[in-house]
DNA sequence: GACTGGCACTCGCTACAGTCGAGTGCCAGG
DNA sequence: CCTGGCACTCGACTGTAGCGAGTGCCAGTC
């Protein structure tokens, strides 16, 4: 029951060992390679117990130990020590951020970032729209009876929709209709936007009430509403480096599951208050991903969140690692959002 | 040298049958499932000629055929019968596509169609900007010194850039840039603006001609000469289907390929006279996609062609079938644009 | 009581031999 | 030119044996 330090130790030293060299760990080559400071056969006992306790398996009865998902877990919560980026990867990450010219271009940056730098799948959401707040909306006519709303975001998200009129409009009434919904609703976060819109109708010129009706539907019902989420994925490459022996043979079940954009917005869209979340193997409430673990936090300027980001990988990961890239990673876009 | 028209029937039930069961063909097995009207001793002579000719190989000694790049090639051009969508597929096609409303949502259903009715992996380019026309443009102040300039193109496709002027400009001048270059260029092909926009320069208002520099340098800078294009993809986990079997064990170099937009776009973009395009394992120029095959073709409304779609699969893929699928799929997206 | 050395045991891995059978190439005959 | 027959090849599969990494347990020591 009671795990003493040296058990712990010993745990460490199974899951970083197996981490590195992929094969199961055996009593002797950890007190090679550790300076755990007794024999072999002690840390036979201890293996015992952990292996009672869950926290590591044996594949077959001749072969060393490999840690479980419980193991991993124990190992993320109490016995890993924050690994800190080099300076080198600190600048990169700097170098290679800075260059973004656009908001596109910063997602797809970090996107490739991320999966460069963990050499794993990297998942990054668009800044929610939800989570943003109104900065400007265009009205752009494309026919008398069909607008153009482009949405502009203080993210610099910008999202634009066709809305088809009910009847012709004017020129001069467009210009008034974009007034007026850029009076009542620059400023307000989106997701407070639909009583607001109510009252833009009600307000509204007799004669515009039936375009304002439709062009106020276009704007919940697409945008707020039905949550509009955009995703950059990348490094998908990086799921067939491990041998085959990751994800228990077959990928499949892992492309199929990251194609589904409901299913990455669950994996990292799931902003929470503690920052940075680890879901290790069996955590994971997709089934297709049980043998797969996920590092994924929030990101956002300054101390607001407007999206989730996070990397993908085998459940023998290295841990500390991708915790302290995700999260110096996640940071910088933070900062850089925060310039804007 | 010469295959007469037997050996050529011997070659098309091989490059059958293997396709269907992913096993090697013998020469038993091959005049049972066949009326090939000969004894199997006849189809061995003619199979040792196909050999001979580099049509098809044996894995191994004790083994049957299995066809070549060369022998699916012959079979593309001149064995293979265009085998007509069934009624069933034509409907499930209109159904699904009759449903979008907007252009990223046709290219997005275009794309996991193409990858559920061939069951590989589907490309599909968006109208590409410089073979569109302008259909309007639209500058949105962001702040005194900012711009958004939104482009709008006649297949649909939006796109906006952000555009630092070099000097705080006024509202008034704002639309009456927006006048002038919309007169200029509403209706002209993209790829045929740079001539045209030294002239907006040069007879631009001096006080203005600082701005519309910068407009026009973005302009041709990030929309024109980087040709801005964007795809979508589907279907990668139709790749890990056949059991590790096609693409010689490792899907890690297909998965790297499609990652890379370069490559992707040199799969399906380079549009031809030639409407519907094969490319056969050593055929493609990629490296990484020497086991693969590639269907392409392009895409627009009536003749015109603004984009490429296609699907990527193992070399011992159902040619008649994919390129049926290709080409009806891509008829019906035209045909949805050109109503637009 | 905790640690250690020693020892028997398990069991996957590899090598090797043997068998089976699908498939072939070739040849003589129709 | 086609066909039936026949010898041959060689991969796939099976069974056996030896090896060795790794374990669990126990008696002995500090």
């Amino acid at each position: 029951m009671g795990l003493d330090d040296r058990k712990l130790a010993v745990l460490r030293a199974i899951v970083e060992d197996y981490v590195a060299t992929q094969e199961p760990v055996g009593s002797k080559a950890l007190v090679e390679r550790h300076q755990l400071g007794v024999s072999p056969a002690t840390v036979r006992n201890d293996m015992a117990v952990l292996e009672e306790e869950g926290y590591i398996r044996q594949p077959h009865t001749s072969a060393g130990r490999v840690p479980t998902d419980r193991g991993y877990r124990l190992f993320v919560d109490r016995l890993s020590r924050v690994k800190p980026l080099s300076p080198a990867e600190r600048r990169a990450i700097e170098r290679f951020l800075a260059g973004a010219v656009d908001l596109d271009d910063v997602v797809h940056r970090t996107v490739r970032l991320l999966a460069q730098l963990t050499r794993q799948v990297a998942v990054v959401q668009y800044p929610s729209l939800a989570r943003s707040r109104v900065r400007h909306l265009e009205l752009v006519p494309i026919s008398t009876t069909r607008l153009m709303l482009v949405v502009i975001a203080d993210t610099g998200r910008v999202e634009q929709r066709l809305v088809e009129l009910p009847a012709p409009i004017h020129a001069d009434d467009v210009l008034d209709l974009r007034r007026t919904v850029n009076e009542k609703l620059v400023g307000i976060q989106l997701s407070e936007t639909p009583p607001l819109v109510q009252a833009l109708i009600d307000e509204c010129v007799p004669h515009l009430r039936g375009a304002m009706t439709t062009l106020s539907t276009v704007l919940l019902e697409t945008l707020v509403e039905r949550h509009e989420e955009r995703i950059a994925l990348a490094g998908t490459a990086n799921l067939a480096r491990g041998g085959l022996l990751d994800f228990q043979g077959s990928l499949r079940p892992i492309l199929e599951a990251l194609e589904e954009e409901v299913v990455l917005l669950k994996l990292i869209g799931e902003v929470e208050p503690s920052t940075l979340r680890v879901r290790i193997g069996d955590e994971n409430e997709i089934d297709n991903l049980r043998a797969a673990s996920v590092v994924s936090t929030g990101y956002g300027p300054g101390a607001t969140i407007v999206g989730g980001m996070g990397v993908l990988g085998p459940t023998r990961m290295d841990y500390p690692g991708t915790i302290a890239t995700v999260r110096a990673v996640a940071r910088y876009v933070g900062e850089l959002l925060a310039q804007n």
